[in-house]
DNA sequence: GCAAATTAATGATTTATTCAAG
DNA sequence: CTTGAATAAATCATTAATTTGC
């Protein structure tokens, strides 16, 4: 293990222009441009801009200077339209889970012509909608303890293959009584019919991208 | 391997016009002094640009000298150098925890004279050192169920709660029989998950950035 | 001493939870 | 009650330390 040593170094010893505290900042240009750089053949978010966070019931304070975007309707959080949901949801039947960067800016290309969206509502569309399906599939399968047994055959829950080595799940008790549930969840039949989610034959990989390499 | 081939819904039609949503708007300020919550303007990951894919580099192994950095392009994942984890180290004493994109973005420029890094090792780097900032703190208190505090030197594990996780670890067998003991102890008394702020001792009063609120 | 074999750290991602707007 | 948003926990993966046989 290494210690760390440092030589004293002399934070933000020049750009004044930092000058921390809420005052200015520069533009400070994202990095990206420099050379060759639409690989991308990985990686996520970088749809998450800095503001769009709650604003202050008390004031809104927002610093001189600041040429504040598009009056965001509200600025509140992203409310999906029909058809935005509906893009999503078909998407997400098309076994598509965790969308790269590139995907998210399709998509949000895409979605914008039916409302105000933003990358990062792509992104977390994704992350809750596969972890409340997920809760949903654990709770259903708490709730009728059917021992289907059969179908483990274990759906691409990825999109791509799972290979996971299912048995990984072993997480805690949590709120609901589920807990000992935790180690047949993810075997209780490979998502039973509850859900409206995958059914029907599609074969899941259908993939509209080349999705996530995804080493794992 | 898979062809993808997809839905009826005409998506992508048109080129993707790769403008990464990346945009940074509105400087952002921060909502402190807000009541109860609201986590204030945080947001962040807008740093994990779509590139830096991974980069076999067949051989190239370094030599471990006294200095190695600088060059690192490789390729493959962000090798901090001293002077990089004594400044992170440095503000995470003096009370940063979750810093904004602004924070990150402007942290990245200046250690970026230290050595490559981006935006997105910053956010990481805080995330890892504060979940395991907290882990330790964890097993530490379970070890010792003393709550003396301070001293916090290091970690004898006496058994009392080192010796169980055998079975928590299910990997694919690796070459390594490891028994890691990372894990809970919800129990230990003191340390919910919710806990507000985990400062040790130094009363930050120095404040290089406004300190995120951090509400939680 | 050295390099392969192990082990400990820790960077990077994904998943589970929590919070609160609507 | 639903769900967008955000954070924390879990976990995967790679690299630096350290140990070990020569």
């Amino acid at each position: 293990m290494k210690v760390h040593q440092f030589a004293r170094v002399d934070l933000w010893e020049h750009e004044p222009s930092l000058s921390l505290g809420c005052k200015r900042l520069r533009p400070l240009a994202p990095k990206l441009g420099g050379n060759g750089h639409s690989i991308a053949t990985l990686d996520l978010k970088c749809f998450i801009k800095p503001e769009s966070g709650p604003r202050n019931t008390s004031g809104d304070r927002k610093e001189a200077g600041a040429q504040q975007a598009e009056v965001q309707s509200g600025g509140t959080r992203w409310n999906p339209t029909q058809e935005q949901i509906g893009i999503l949801e078909m998407l997400y039947r098309s076994g598509m889970r965790t969308p790269n960067a590139q995907q998210i800016e399709q998509i949000t290309v895409q979605l914008s012509k039916y409302g105000k969206i933003e990358g990062k509502n792509v992104f977390y569309w994704f992350q809750n909608h596969k972890a409340r399906e997920r809760q949903k599939q654990k709770r259903s399968c708490l709730t009728r303890t059917l021992s289907v047994g059969v179908l483990s055959k274990e759906t691409h829950e990825d999109g791509v293959a799972v290979k996971e080595e299912e048995s990984y799940y072993k997480r805690k008790c949590r709120s609901w009584s589920v807990q000992r549930f935790e180690e047949e969840s993810r075997s209780c039949g490979g998502f039973s019919s509850t859900a409206e989610e995958y059914h029907e034959g599609s074969d899941k990989t259908l993939e509209l991208f080349p999705l996530h390499p995804e080493g794992r």
